[in-house]
DNA sequence: CTATTTAGTTGCATGATACAACTTTATCGA
DNA sequence: TCGATAAAGTTGTATCATGCAACTAAATAG
């Protein structure tokens, strides 16, 4: 057990678990407006997505197959399943919905949703982004999927301004150093009218912002700022990706596609400013051929710390250093 | 259902919200390496707490009470949990573990955790918290369902500065106004910027800023500048509520404390500039002794439209007008 | 003091599930 | 090519959790 996950965090993330799984109703014996089943409610939906026989359904569902057997045998009997011999194989049967199959489904769809949207009425905007993400990553961790370096499914990276990216890029911003750091209100606040000031120069072709976005949440933030330090310096500025996409290879992605921007652009050098202690961070930039350029105490951000700049020559046309 | 929340983000949650009960194995005949039922589990650990009875169980497991009773007869001849005549009502038996009862859970538990734990280890530091939290706030959302009507639990108007605070006021600026008035990214950025800069003088007493908050969330604002309009005038800036506050009374409870605030510091008036067609907020500034003052085509925030100046004079001390 | 409510039990029916044994079809190795 | 083995799905059998309805006993209200 790593050391990093202190019982607390196990312990209240059982509790929450238990409770969830309760107000889903894991023990009534039907679900979502219908008269069944859950286990045949999951079964329609995986059903209805095609291409499944009844082994992947006991995979899916983590059921024997007999009890697959026999619920399916029910939803045939029901006219809501269709079992077609499968091409090639005699002993495989495709599964597929009838029309009514479809209506029951589509019903199940509409119930569902409306409790989903219901329940998420409660909460703020932002917070059913963090709902998703919680969901997804405790879903991953459990199942033990461990597709690390691919981007996760659904992620994208985007270019140029949308409704709400100041807030959110100065969210994650506000939210990650103010806890991990202990950076406060002047931070904030030197994050939010820097970026207020370059949104309104996001035009000019040397300037640019790129977001990760999963559907309409953003995730991950990079700009690369071509005025503000000078003719020929691509300013490197507001790298950050959500806890969510730790580990994804976004937030290398989101570097790469910055760093590709600044050179397409003609410029010579790129810096960027952090301070010690992001050791992650680092690396990824010593990665990509930044080195460190000056270094030393300071606190523009509203506390003490030691500040660096760090420094990338433009890859070479002539020889592509890798 | 809010147009806030997209189909897209819905569906999301519906199909990893399946995943994880599938995880969490509800189809499963044991559960925890026991051999017990999983509502068995779950009512053990409830138990654990103390002072439990069986009607509690049922509530909180969701469960008929001749299901409950079953249940807890099987657990007392397995000789784990003990029922004990309530004092002062003979109806009530108060159920606890015995010795027996306790090491079984105990293992429950090691079972439990470790398995959390593991699943756990898969993820990055900062993932765990993001797994609790959206676990957290979904169970709760779910839970809101079925104590629906309830008013608005814990919604509180609090002062000051709190990480976060430019980063959701301007969010919840930048969403209503591009969504309902087509404003886009200036707006954005002059709500930003000037959210960063006043932040940066609120330690001025005659400076403040409130929020109405839920929890950790932050779901309507307002603030009195003091300083940017000239000696004496009170300035009455970023006054915004979120859908979630609508029809409350929490957005004229932030209004008062604003104007309160106003007159407290001795300000002679307080303006407030804003535009035609917010006819609500236009009842609620005139029914507080605004008036318009001045009117004209403008395009500060990004957009032609009509803005508008009211001008409230500080409420006389000698009659106090309602 | 009687009627009603509440906590918990029991009779009964339902039905979802697992295990084991089975049929049929496919695959693999010599 | 054939025989052994595996895989997909079915059926027999037993178990057991659950809900509804009817019940007992105790408390409470009028």
């Amino acid at each position: 057990m790593p050391a990093h996950h202190h019982l607390h965090s196990i312990d209240a993330i059982r509790a929450t678990s238990r409770r969830l799984v309760r107000e889903l109703g894991f023990m009534s014996t039907d679900l979502a407006g219908t008269d069944l089943p859950p286990s045949a409610v999951h079964a329609l939906i995986e059903i209805e997505g095609g291409g499944v026989t009844a082994r992947d359904l006991g995979a899916r569902l983590r059921l024997e197959k007999s009890s697959v057997s026999r619920m399916l045998r029910k939803l045939v009997d029901s006219g809501d399943v269709r079992e077609l011999a499968a091409e090639g194989d005699g002993r495989v049967k495709m599964l597929s919905l009838t029309a009514s199959g479809k209506d029951r489904v589509a019903a199940i769809h509409a119930f569902a949703r409306a409790q989903v949207a219901d329940a998420l009425s409660r909460l703020q905007p932002g917070q059913t982004r963090a709902v998703l993400e919680g969901l997804r990553l405790y879903t991953d961790a459990l199942a033990g999927q461990r597709d690390a370096g691919a981007p996760a499914p659904g992620i994208r990276i985007e270019s140029g301004y949308r409704p709400g990216i100041i807030a959110r890029i100065t969210e994650m911003h506000a939210r990650y150093y103010s806890q991990a750091h202990g950076l406060g209100q002047h931070f904030e606040s030197v994050v939010a009218g820097g970026l207020a000031a370059f949104a309104d120069r996001l035009n000019a072709p040397v300037n640019q912002v790129w977001v990760a976005t999963a559907g309409d949440a953003i995730l991950g933030s990079i700009a690369i700022d071509g005025e503000d330090m000078g003719p020929g310096i691509a300013h490197l500025r507001w790298y950050i990706v959500d806890d969510a996409l730790r580990g994804t290879g976004c937030g290398k992605a989101l570097l790469d596609t910055a760093l590709a921007f600044a050179d397409a652009q003609g410029f010579s050098e790129t810096h960027l400013f952090t301070f010690s202690g992001l050791d992650a961070a680092r690396h990824l930039y010593e990665q990509r051929g930044f080195v460190l350029a000056q270094e030393g105490a300071g606190s523009q951000w509203g506390k003490e710390v030691t500040e660096q700049r760090f420094v990338r020559k433009r890859t070479s046309p002539r020889h592509a250093d890798r």
